[in-house]
RNA sequence: GGUCCCUUCGUCUAUCGGUUAGGACGAGAGAUUUUCAUUCUCUAAAGAGGGGUUCGACUCCCCUAGGGACUACCA
């Protein structure tokens, strides 16, 4: 097994929007199964056909391809080893229940959920197991006959597994070590129901993970308490020397209070708990998303990979292939992690600093033109790079820089209060002559001359600057003076300068 | 209730018996600056509690407390 191709899987249910923590579910996977060459395989778990939800496999898909973490096999993608939706696995799943109950290791039983519910409100702590299959309507407690006629007549009936009780099931979990749980305490899981002769998951997940040659299953915490099942369902069938290892990780929590992270949080909280934006088809609701909130997929892969692991040293930018050779699931550690969706917008900052402008530059035209501003790709990426150390997200750019592109139609009471001196429209008024004489208006040309005016005429560089910062931004903020009056140009510059004399005055 | 898992600064974490318990986010202070921001420097901030084991425990064991998950004909 040591020497078997790594072969791991995503297998979500389609069910509604991912959420970030099977997201970074999926991730450890993916940066497993890359780091040993391996294959990492998308599977749907369709098994519930009552809560199927249309869109939401789609979803999934897309989800993969914005952050940038490709499928090698699986639905959408193909494989050998197909089909990889477990509602189209039908007889293959029927062909191993049949197996169990020929071999007497899983029985059928007709309880309905209305008897079962009845019993659990009459015996506290009720489960079927077996201290009570005895006393409830299945094929160990009713004749062959009896079991055939029912099942003639229609009678819908589940396939339960035969647990034996009393004995210890060791899980040999790559994070948490040696877990051992009795199996007295399991109850006589349903693996199949025929009312739409689909498998639930527990069956479905052994079935094909064995057939697919899963390697390792690394999954979410709230999968523990269930291994002991899957290992037994493993020896059930024989296939204990292939079975896959086991590695469960922490689970991601609310970044304040008690529990688990949930959708709500990020509606209380105002972050997104969805890489996609999603809308539910029912009620309409729409979920945000990271990518509509102006995320990188980068960023967020980077910031989810450090959630529950880290690579020992002090390095918290990562790449993905730095990720993929440094990941280390005994590095992972057991206990949840609060979702600190802080440190997710200062790793979305890092990684913007660090984009190149030009990739950046389409979004922020997006949001120019939104804002009524048409301007040259060239202009929009110089605005980038001026201004994107600033920033966490493209979008705050706009009210950070829209005076490049849009001339100031108030000045700001503050800072005309604080900058605007009884001189400083005699000063800016001898400041646009200076401007106006030059004829080479590049930056350094610009700098040299200005600079040179003040000292003649022993101003204060302060005065000056701020004051014209006022005249062409209409408020305190910007860059460097002289990268806007350069990216303004000549005439826009006179023109403001000109306009803010006359109404500051 | 039962079973299992977990427990270092507010948060994410490093340490795998010997450290002034380190880093990052966030917070606070200061410096630089032509505004805002950036940047830089500094500061505060932690081993849940109690027993062991050991020359020595954050690290190993036990108990308690707290947190989490599971306990469906859902995954």
């Amino acid at each position: 097994m040591s020497n078997r191709k790594v072969r791991v899987r995503f297998a979500p249910s389609p069910t509604g929007p991912l959420h970030i923590g099977g997201v970074r579910t999926a991730l450890y996977n993916y940066l497993f199964a890359k780091q040993h060459g391996g294959d990492f395989i998308f599977r749907i778990e369709d098994t519930d056909s009552n809560r199927f939800v249309s869109g939401a496999e789609e979803y999934i898909a897309e989800a993969f391809q914005w952050l940038g973490l490709p499928f090698d096999e699986g639905v959408g993608i193909g494989g050998d080893k197909g089909p990889y939706r477990q509602s189209e696995r039908r007889d293959i799943y029927k062909k191993y229940v049949d197996q169990l109950l020929a071999e007497g290791k899983a029985y059928i039983a007709f309880d309905t959920p209305e008897e079962l519910d009845a019993k659990r409100a009459e015996i506290q702590n009720f489960q079927y197991d077996a201290s009570t299959r005895g006393l409830m309507r299945n094929s160990l407690t009713l004749s062959k006959e009896e079991v055939d006629s029912l099942i003639a007549d229609g009678k819908q009936y589940v396939v339960r597994f035969l647990i034996t009780p009393g004995e210890d099931v060791l899980v040999n979990d790559l994070i948490r070590g040696e877990v051992r749980i009795n199996s007295s305490i399991l109850d006589d899981k349903v693996l199949y129901k025929s009312a739409d002769n689909l498998p639930t998951y527990h069956l479905a997940n052994i079935v094909d993970d064995h057939l697919m040659e899963i390697s390792h299953v690394i999954r979410g915490e709230e999968w523990l308490p269930s291994a002991p099942l899957h290992v037994l369902l493993y020896r059930a069938f024989g296939w204990e020397d292939t079975m896959p290892q086991f590695a469960h990780l922490p689970l991601l929590l609310k970044p304040d209070g008690k529990g688990k992270l949930s959708k709500r949080d990020g509606d209380r909280l105002g972050f997104p708990v969805f890489p996609l934006q999603w809308t539910d088809p029912k009620t309409g609701d729409v979920s945000s998303g990271y990518r509509e909130s102006g995320y990188l997929p980068q960023a967020v892969v980077n910031f989810l990979a450090l959630l529950g692991w880290n690579p020992g040293t002090e390095q918290e930018l990562l790449s993905l292939d730095e990720l993929i050779a440094q990941f280390d699931l005994s590095k992972c550690s057991k206990a949840g992690a609060r979702f600190d969706y802080v440190k997710g917008t200062w790793f979305n900052h890092e990684y913007i600093l660090h984009s190149d402008d030009a990739s950046l530059t389409p979004a922020f035209q997006e949001i120019l033109r939104e804002n009524g501003v048409e301007t040259s790709d060239e202009r929009a990426e110089k605005v980038v790079s001026l201004m994107k150390g600033r920033i966490s997200f493209v979008r705050e750019l706009w009210p950070l820089c829209k005076f490049f592109f849009v001339a100031p139609t108030a000045y700001d009471e503050k800072t005309a209060k604080k900058r605007w001196k009884e001189y400083s429209a005699q000063q800016m008024t001898e400041l646009k002559d200076v401007i106006a004489n030059l004829d080479d208006f590049s930056m350094d040309n610009q700098e040299a001359v200005v600079m040179a005016w003040i000292a003649e005429k022993e101003y204060k560089t302060g005065d000056i600057m701020n004051a014209w910062r006022l005249t062409l931004v209409g408020e305190g903020i910007g860059p460097h003076m002289f990268e806007i009056s350069h990216f303004l140009g000549k005439d826009e510059t006179l023109r403001r300068m000109e306009k803010a004399i006359e109404t500051l005055g």
